[in-house]
RNA sequence: GUCCCGUUGGUCUAGUGGUUAGGACUCAGGAUUUUCAUUCCUGCAUCAGGGGUUCAACUCCCCUACGGGAUGCCA
């Protein structure tokens, strides 16, 4: 067996990457680039039920956008394929076979309505609900009768009955479980497919893994999976628990609490690099200050063993602050690129090149996601509208001979540059004693609808002559 | 209920057997800006509680409390 490191993001595909699994992936993808080893993805859909339709496609498309390559998996291929799980049903029957023979599984001919029943009587009798083990111990007579009938049956683990298991786990350290809390856990489910503690072990041990990093969710499967490696006689891998990622009540993320689909966060206008840079920083740290951090940087400082113990609560707060620092601080042509598409969605039609990236540049300064940078181009591109108040600094005396100041200036001269503006400006002082507060305001209102915002020399750039004229000529009385 | 894991300001975290416990977000105040935003400065606030061990414990050990996870023919 090689020491090559070997880890593995194994999802299942049911219709969206949630940004816990973000983590992982990032984790996993981190290790094997840090220590040189291969990142594998493999997809656990072995749950029937659960099938989603195109699933699988939007995971790999989102670990694309988020720049995730994968060494070996789904349309990259490898020497360990396949890598879905529903296409290696019978690579993992011949393995629960094995078990069978050997004496570490047994058929357990129970319905679900037994087990419910069963569930419900332990639980009466304030027993915990593990399998009570009817079927442990049928005699092979008994089994051929229920086989002869065609009666449904899984396959169930045979776990110790007695003493504790004790293991090291990366981050946990030592971790120790006693065995009579560990269920029969079922193998092979009756519509003949595995369930994720069977194929989980079988895998990772024929694609080599060497390091299993998943959430802490799994931790008390540990045991399981163990007796899995022990019962087939397999060097069982490095086990690496994540402390979960929390809703702000402190329970585990989900999707009642907001958004949880790194999907729905790229839609808003989150980009990649925020949320890579920002879920790296749940759960795992440097000794450093540094929290900015690019894929490239985050892949020479990684290290397993800085990941810390407890959970940590997604904080939206800060996820926007520093979305906001990514938005100003990439490059411009960039965040012009990302914003495209909320223009287009909002119909606003880009004339402009040089006037729609001072338009994103004023926005970017402004916003927090990129879907809300519409909302500072919106008086470029409609009508303006304004309130009752806004009205009446519109209607002042000296409001009005401002604008018609303006109007007949910007009327009578052939160009509209940035002479002209400063000189107006001047001008509305010295000549009609207009300023400051009497100054500014009114003109950003007539011109960008709001007494808020960009630099007017700016709005009057990009705004043009017409629309300038236009505005005023609007609101003259 | 049972088992397992965890606990540094509201949140993300750094940290050491002896520190004024550091940084970031948020919040408050201020400066810059014609305004808003940006930016900058200042401030508020923390080692869950109780026992040990030790000259000394936030740091090591135990207990308690609290939080979370697991307890499916889901993953």
């Amino acid at each position: 067996m090689s020491n090559e490191i070997r880890v593995r993001f194994a999802p299942s595909p049911t219709g969206y990457l949630h940004v816990g699994s973000l983590r992982t992936a990032l984790y996993n993808y981190l290790y094997a680039k840090k220590v040189g080893g291969k990142f594998i993805l493999r997809i656990e859909d072995t749950d029937q039920t659960r099938y989603v339709d195109g699933a699988v496609q939007n995971l790999i498309d989102t670990l694309k956008a988020m720049k995730l390559g994968y060494d070996e998996g789904p349309e990259v291929g490898g020497e360990y394929g396949p890598y879905y799980q529903s296409e290696r049903t019978e690579i993992y029957n011949k393995y629960a076979q094995e078990l069978l023979d050997n004496g570490y599984a047994y058929r357990c001919f129970c319905t679900p309505e037994d087990l419910d029943k069963m569930r419900e009587e332990r639980k009466a009798k304030g027993l915990d609900t593990r399998y009570n083990g009817h079927c442990r111990n049928l005699t092979e007579t008994e089994i051929k009768e229920h086989l002869a009938n065609s009666d449904n049956f899984v396959i169930r683990l045979k776990v110790p009955q007695e003493g504790e298991i004790t293991f090291y786990d990366v981050v946990r350290e030592k971790v120790t479980f006693p065995w009579d809390m560990v269920d029969d856990q079922i193998l092979i489910k009756s519509d003949g497919y595995p369930t994720y503690h069977l194929a989980n072990v079988v895998d990772d041990h024929l694609m080599q893994i060497s390091h299993v990093i998943r959430g802490e969710e799994w931790l008390s499967s540990v045991p399981k999976h163990l007796f899995l490696y022990e019962a087939f006689g397999w060097k069982p891998p490095k086990m690496c628990h994540l402390p979960l990622l929390l809703n702000p009540d402190k329970s585990k993320l989900s999707k009642r609490q907001g958004d949880v689909a790194v999907e729905d966060f790229l839609n808003k206008g989150y980009l990649p690099e925020t949320l890579l840079n920002f879920v790296s920083l749940l759960g795992w740290h440097a000794p450093s200050d540094q929290e900015f951090y690019t894929l490239a940087e985050l892949e020479k400082a990684f290290s397993l063993k800085r990941i810390n113990k407890s959970g940590s609560v997604f904080d939206i707060e800060k996820l926007n602050w520093m979305n906001g620092q990514y938005l100003r601080n990439s490059e411009l042509q960039i965040i012009g690129e990302h914003a495209r598409k909320y223009f287009k969605k909002a119909d606003y039609h880009i004339a402009n090149d040089k006037h729609y990236l001072e338009l994103v540049d004023i926005a970017r300064n402004r916003i927090h996601k990129l879907d809300e940078v519409t909302e500072f181009a919106k008086p470029f591109f409609s009508e303006l509208t304004f309130t009752e108040e806004d009205k009446e600094v519109l209607e002042t005396e000296s409001s009005q001979t401002l604008f018609k100041f303006w109007y007949e200036n910007i009327t009578n001269s052939a160009k509209l540059n940035e002479e002209l503006i400063s000189d107006l400006l001047k001008r509305s002082a010295s000549e009609l004693g207009i300023k400051g507060k009497n100054l500014y305001p009114p003109l950003r209102l007539a011109l960008y609808g709001s007494m808020h915002g960009p630099e007017l020399p700016t709005i009057i750039e990009i705004l043009g002559r017409e629309k300038i004229l236009n505005r005023f000529k609007n609101i003259i009385r």
